[in-house]
Order: structure tokens, then sequence, then C-alpha cells
DNA sequence: GCAATAGTGTCTTTAAGACACTATCAT
DNA sequence: ATGATAGTGTCTTAAAGACACTATTGC
């Protein structure tokens, strides 16, 4: 039996199973006066008409053997184009993991891939509604997640598990330069650990950790000042060198 | 339109999407000899005919609006039955993420949802082939995972992301301890954390950790002791309160 | 006794937390 | 000068790493 007549038979036996349908959700976070942001769309039609929900759609699959469509992360990064009007190499995705629990949609069997994407503080204010009619708003997110406004399907289920995935991966990961402009102050980046964190960081402190990171080279100092309304703030760079995460699969 | 309706023209609007076959993929450790040890099963059949793989299968989707078929966490810990003979309580599980990278299966378009399983000591031994011919067997990790034998579809990758949630999760939960027996000596559980970090752990040192998780009630001593061939060691029991991690979705 | 593992103690380094303090800008 | 944020220094405590040491068993 060849390789081809096995893939045909295989094809003809899985086609015996139900399949279902495959779609990514992105919580989309953004930094905006210190505080946790996440995009959310209300819905336009049944189920959950009028309620908050988190940006999605389904994953392109090809039906022939040449092409079998695209991969997680380009369909999440085509949903949050779409979403968000960013452009394609601005934003920084992450998976969080699938959620397929039976029932989770009315409608019929969807397993959904949850993507995290960062958005830096000046792509942030370009998200809008989509093509789809559909409003889109940032809504903060307090240190409290229980103030979270109830969201459709299990929506909410994938924000919590977001938000402990950055939590976790604040430390290890560059994923908070991911937040501040590509230059930023110390005060910025710590603006930043305190909404994920929900928790104020002391100024001493983090810029002792700050300094530990200058001197490891994952930040670049430059000669540049931002001006406030008070003292100036030295501006810094990112450069890079910490682990970038698994933003989808890496085959 | 009712909402009823509606179900009934996504669902035919739905249907135009080519979908995906939707798998789980089980990434099944236990710690033997101080070593981690990863179960792997040699495929029978096209494609990577003799290859080894991880044990897997179908998701089960229902085709009504009734049944939706069984969540991702059900299709996992079924397979692992098959795959093991272990009883449904006593194995632990955590999703890894998603995998589903167009070309990984050449037979189709296959999204697989990868979980980490853990066995206790007594219960690896148990394992055996599965109900499908296929030859199942333990294939010990060492520190140096350029060691990992090459594995049919995108496994590597899959296992690789499984170690590494292994390595960041052993100090924050309780992992170690579903990879010992249920009283256990601190010797068990630090040759846990060797096998899993891939570094050996200094006696004195992972003894302060142990009081530690001892005083946080995390450990609770017992009066036994385990007979060896040298010095007894006192026997522990876990006490369970670390965060258990998430198993599947919480829906 | 000897080999082997269980278990203890100590010194050093690193990093976190709390908090007081100085510096420099706009107004 | 004053308010506000930038930036510095110091003390304490928690924990990691390295490593020397003692204790108790089987043989």
């Amino acid at each position: 039996m060849s390789d081809s007549d096995f893939i045909a038979s295989y094809r003809a036996k899985a086609a015996q199973y139900a399949k279902p349908s495959v779609t990514v959700d992105l919580v989309i976070f953004t930094v905006m006066k210190g505080q946790l942001h996440l995009l959310l769309i209300e819905r336009g039609e049944a189920p959950f008409k009028g309620e908050l929900a988190l940006p999605g759609g389904f994953v392109g699959v090809g039906d022939t053997f040449e092409d079998q469509g695209e991969s997680l992360e380009t369909a999440a990064r085509r949903e949050l184009v779409e979403e968000t009007q960013v452009s394609l190499e601005e934003a920084w995705l992450e998976q969080v993991g699938a959620f397929g629990q039976p029932g989770r949609d009315p409608r019929m069997r969807v397993i959904s891939v949850a993507y995290t994407a960062l958005l830096k503080p000046g792509l942030a204010s370009s998200a809008r509604g989509g093509t789809d009619a559909a409003q889109a708003m940032w809504i903060p997110i307090t240190d409290d997640l229980s103030t979270l406004p109830p969201l459709a399907f299990d929506h909410q289920t994938i924000v919590r598990a977001a938000i402990e995935q950055l939590q976790h991966r604040l430390a290890t990961s560059g994923i908070a330069f991911q937040l501040v402009p590509t230059a930023f102050t110390i005060g910025d980046l710590r603006d930043v650990w305190a909404a994920i964190l929900g928790i104020p960081q002391d100024p001493g402190n983090f810029r002792r950790r700050f300094v530990r990171m200058l001197s490891d080279g994952i930040i670049r100092e430059t000669p540049e000042f931002r001006k406030t309304s008070t003292k100036p703030a030295r501006l810094y760079r990112f450069e890079g060198a910490t682990d970038s995460g698994r933003t989808g699969e890496l085959s």
C-alpha cells in the first residue's frame, strides 16, 4: 500500500468523525494611563447579542492536499489586523491555550485557540471597530479581577488565563517592553509592571531591577530625555535579549 | 429572527468553512531511577511508520445540538487510560497548548491540543501498549535535550514545550508531588527536581526548601520511615495546598 | 570497621521590600 | 518657592549556592 493510498484511506476514515469548528480568540492588551486595558467588542448577533466578547474568527483551513490553510498564529494575526489596523510587524503575540469545553458555544462545537496580543501605547489609539459592524472598545482592567464585566461564551475564563500567563511571564520574558514606546523611561516600564501585577511598584526597588537589566544588556541607555511637566526622564531602549516566548508553534 | 433560526443559519454558514481535525496528544512523564522518562509509541502505520510518536487520538465531537461531544481534557484522559491503564483518578493532567501548523500532518489539516500527564512511580510500571497494536515504551530524557530521539510529526516541538512548562511550574506548583509515591522521602522529591531541571540538587540546600514547604503546610510529616540499605529516611505526605494548575478549561 | 545515604550547620551572594533621602525640572 | 516626578542610598530579610560536617543504618 503506497503512502498516497494510505492518505486517501485515512482521509476517508477521518471523515467519519465529526469535526469541530476551530477559531482564534484574541486577548488584546495595552497600557493606558498606568492601567491595563482590554479590547472588547460588543456582539451584534445572537447568541450573547449586545454582550461584550473577545474579537476572533475562524481559522482558515484548506481542503486540498497541497493547501492545508493558514497557521493558528497567522489566523490570530489576521484577526488582529482586522480589529486594530495595526501593522503586522508591530504586535506581539503569544498563545494562551485551547478552550474547547462542549457547550461553550451554544450553536455548535467550537474549539478556540486563544492568543494574547500586546500593543504599544501609540498603536492602541488606532484600534476601532473591525470590518464587521461590531463596536470595539478599551475596557480598563483593575487589580481586582472581579470587576471584569460579564463576557460572552467562556471569554472571561480566557481573559483570566491570559492575565495569569502575563503575570507569570512578566519577570522572565520581555513582555513588558511590548507595552511601552520604543523609547521609554523607567517610569513607563514601572507603570507596566504595576498594571500587569495590579500592585504599585516601589520606584527605588524597581530602579534596582531596571539597573540589573541594564547591566545584563537587556536594555540600552540613550542620550535623550523625555520632557515632562517636571524633571525630564532618561530614555532607554529594549535590546531584545530575553526569551521571546512561544508565539505559536515553532515546527 | 429567533435564536434557533440564528443557530440554524449559523451552522449552515459555518459549514461552508472547511474544518480541521482536532486531536489530543499526550506527553506522559514519570520519574524512574532519578531520571525523567517519556512514554512513546512506535507507529505502525504511515506516515512516519516505525518512528516514535506521542500517544494521542481524535477528540470526540458530537454532531447534534444536544451533544457537542467530549471535552478536550476528557479526550486526553481517555487516551491516557487506553495507553497506560491507569485509573482515572490517579493521573495529573495539564494542557500544554495547541499545535496546528499546516502540514504538520501530511494527510490532512490536524490541530492537536497537547497535554502533559504525570504518573506516580507505581503506576508507571503498568503502562503498556494500547488497544491499538502500537508498542509503548519509556524513553529516558537526559538533561541534554538534544539527545531526544527524532519523533514523528512535530512531536519533538511539543515535548520541548511540555518540558519547558514543567520546569517553569516546578517551583510554584505541586507538580513534583505528582511524580513521587504518596509517602515519599526528601530524597525522592529531590530526585524529581533534579530530573525535571536536569541539574543535580544539593541535599542541604534542597532540604532547606523542603523545610520551608513543611512549615508552610504544603507537606505533612509522618511518623514512619522507609527502610533502605542505609540509614532509613523519614516519610512525608503532600497536603495539596498549592495552585493545582489549569488542567483543561474551567468553563 | 566501612560504605552509603540521611540529615545539620555555616558562610557568602543575590535579590526583594521598606523607606528616607536628594536632584531637577515647570510654573 | 513649591509641587512633582526623577533618581540615589541604606537597612533588613528571604532565599539560593557552595560546601563541610555529623548521624545512623546494613554489611
